[in-house]
DNA sequence: CGATCCGTTGAGGTGCGTCAACGGGAGTGG
DNA sequence: CCACTCCCGTTGACGCACCTCAACGGATCG
């Protein structure tokens, strides 16, 4: 798989730098799993105008929290985090990103969080401007990004009941089937899980250790539940018990 | 202060019930924080026409989790809880609601969580189709409820922090700040701190138990950074050591 | 072939949960 | 008006799930 190797741009990534590519909507891969997915010619041919594809390496980071939030984006291809950090560095991880997974809507006009590629990626940037002036003309895409703000708030509230009330075990059950799920809907393979981050970035996601992250995958191995062949690509062997120990029914 | 009277309808209600009164929103007391805040008169009409309002006592339970979405709410007065259980019993409150904010926004046509009120309260309650089909009809409230879509989001972020990463203590300054926050900016006394939710309420909340929550204000108050009262009355005395406190500057 | 990074494992510590008891306030009934 | 009960908040004693600190080994890379 191509898509998740490293492109030898500096880890030191900014807005400015990343080599900016013309906008080829129609033929786009990611579309249909995009915001872009309901527009109609005109509609795409208008996003496209103001559309610019960028690439980075893993370890870049898009925008930093506090930054401005001039721009939203597409995610075409690779993996991105989101996260927010306290002050003496401990950090939470508020969203893995995909392909077609879209990144920025900010209630207020700075980014809360910061967004850092974890493979190289591609994506697909707008500025804010001109796709709040495209959403006012195209119903579609209006209602397409609201939809998209209930559905991540349906998921905030997923993290809300695993972070506050779900046991380690649940935590890591928990994680393991959406990263299958959401593999799936992608159109990805889904059973074999492809794991891009590191353990680090797992704990900083369900708000443990990587030492406890690191624990429970063992003990899940012991159990025959879970299979890896290497650290990053993980087999749900009893899929259906993963799925009790998520819910808590243990 | 009235609104916090227990009216003497039964403890539990269903959604049917209810005592439904007129849509009077020209003169709703509440209007100015509500979702209709923006509208003009055209539009306000409109909303009036769908809406309905209605009373529920205190542990009323308006809808619960996996009922068919047909109805979203403003709260024009009380406290509402909306919180998400799992099947051994184990509680996640996903967000307090007070007058002014609005209940019922989800990406698929069922609720995902219980909302239940915590003091008697009083809302107004609109179809969700016809809500739908007013929004297709009023940009004004189809940018209103997509901005209140992001702030949502926005707490959603807040709570991740807080829930994945934050200790004890740190969690219950940020609670009692963010009560004293939102109780201002609706125009009602922020520092003694009106707090209508029990303990059990608030440790649901911030994923702690009852004992957690009571000893931390327990040393707070020996700490002289709060003073209390009653139960549901804390005066905040250091509130910038509070502040510290919270962001895990401590 | 050494250095670095990352995942794993072990040993030990601790913040918060669990279990239990108590006390005050509110409601109830006599 | 008082006794009784119930509920809720508080406090104490104790336990444990997860964190902390530390060591190690395999993989990757210069």
């Amino acid at each position: 798989m191509a898509p998740f190797d490293d492109d030898g741009n500096s880890g030191a990534a900014d807005l400015d730098k990343p080599p900016v590519i013309g906008p080829p909507c129609i033929s786009c891969a990611a579309r249909s799993l995009t915001i872009c997915a309901p527009l109609k010619e005109h509609d795409l041919g208008r996003i496209g105008d103001i559309a610019q594809t960028q690439s980075h390496s893993a370890q870049a980071v898009l925008f930093e929290e506090g930054d401005s939030a001039d721009h939203l984006f597409n995610v075409t291809g690779g993996a991105i985090k989101l996260f927010r950090l306290l002050p003496d560095g401990r950090r939470q991880i508020m969203a893995f990103l995909y392909t077609g997974d879209f990144i920025g809507m900010s209630a207020d006009d700075r980014y809360d969080y910061t967004a850092e590629t974890i493979t190289s990626s591609t994506l697909c940037r707008f500025p804010r401007r001109k796709l709040e002036d495209l959403m006012d003309e195209s119903p579609t895409l209006q209602k397409r990004l609201f939809a998209l703000a209930k559905t991540d708030l349906q998921a905030a509230q997923d993290r809300m009941v695993l972070l506050g009330r779900k046991t380690a075990q649940e935590k890591i059950a928990s994680f393991l089937l959406d990263m299958s799920e959401r593999a799936g809907s992608r159109g990805q393979p889904d059973n074999p899980v492809f794991v891009p981050m590191n353990r680090a970035d797992i704990a900083d996601f369900l708000g443990l250790t990587t030492e406890t992250v690191s624990r429970t995958l063992t003990r899940f191995r012991g159990e025959r539940l879970i299979e890896s062949r290497d650290h990053s690509r993980i087999a749900l062997v009893e899929i259906d018990r993963l799925r009790e120990i998520a819910e808590g029914d243990s």
